[in-house]
DNA sequence: TAGTTAGTTTGTGTAACACAGACTATCTAT
DNA sequence: ATAGATAGTCTGTGTTACACAAACTAACTA
């Protein structure tokens, strides 16, 4: 596989693949979802804001790369479940920070060993420790090289 | 739920960090693809069949877990850019035979590597190795436990 | 005090679907 | 031969997940 024509190698790009495979793997989990009152979009959010740690209303937006607007509603869902807490920040009053509550992390951790037969199908095709890698690369990737949120807004303001 | 050990270790799902990066691809990827007039679908159509090769439209569509009727779009106009081929199959003439053309191989490379700078911007906590490695996995697990569709078909025939 | 920013609310528009109905060509079983 | 099923097509209709705009409040900043 190593290469010395690097040229003549064929691209390997991952953007379609990805695509493919979330939407295999959201078809199914809207199944398992469905019940407890969430959509994918939910999961996504809880998740991000897992891995990246609680965060501004607007750097959540940027994150997710969704329009504020809509992260509002987005927001006031999962709110409503008490899955999320919107607290106003300390140092700057408008901000409002965004944090998965307790109950968040538990509805998140309850719901992912639900979506267990639904990996096992789309992702069938990998056994565990390829599975742990998959995973490991992915989160990786969505933390960013930023560490967190919060220091990426600092950074970008300095 | 009787009480589990509840196992310590957190549990790893995929499902979310898929959509979430592969939202983030796609939005950037849209850029890059509109001036060819290929939107996001058409480059995962494209992709699928290069990763399990021609296969009817049926398994197609089971494939992209997409309905047959929006399908038959999607496939006029990749065939209307003559990226894709119907082609009637020979034992059974109801059926079309979808296959990347040449210039669909082509088309999606050129494509590829303009992808570069997105798959830069997305991945860019990933060094080379492990986006090869991510490209592999990504791979394997599109393709499935079964080597081809055509053959997954055969198998569900005999 | 004026201007700006974070968040909210209420719209409007669009793209990517699912799904239903009717149709053609073709295959299969009787 | 004929009847029924099947692959694909076409033309709808509805839904969802957005983007984007406008107008508003509260709070910051100059």
């Amino acid at each position: 596989m190593s290469s010395w024509p690097v040229v003549n190698q064929p691209v390997h790009r991952c953007g379609a693949l990805l695509d493919h495979l979330a939407r295999r793997m959201r078809l199914r989990a809207e199944a398992v979802l469905a019940p407890v009152g969430l959509r994918p979009r939910h999961l996504v959010a809880l998740t991000v804001l897992r891995a990246r740690g609680g965060c501004p209303q607007q750097a959540l937006a940027a994150m997710l790369e969704m329009d504020g607007t809509n992260v509002v509603g987005l927001l006031n869902e999962l709110e409503a479940e008490k899955l999320v807490e919107r607290r106003r920040s300390s140092e700057d009053r408008r901000r409002h920070v965004v944090e998965l509550t307790d109950a968040g992390a538990k509805q998140l951790a309850k719901v992912e060993i639900a979506l267990a037969a639904v990996e096992e199908e789309v992702l069938g095709a990998l056994d565990e420790s390829q599975r742990e890698t998959l995973y490991n690369l992915l989160l990786q990737a969505a933390r960013g090289r930023v560490p967190s949120c919060t220091e990426a807004i600092d950074a970008e303001l300095s």
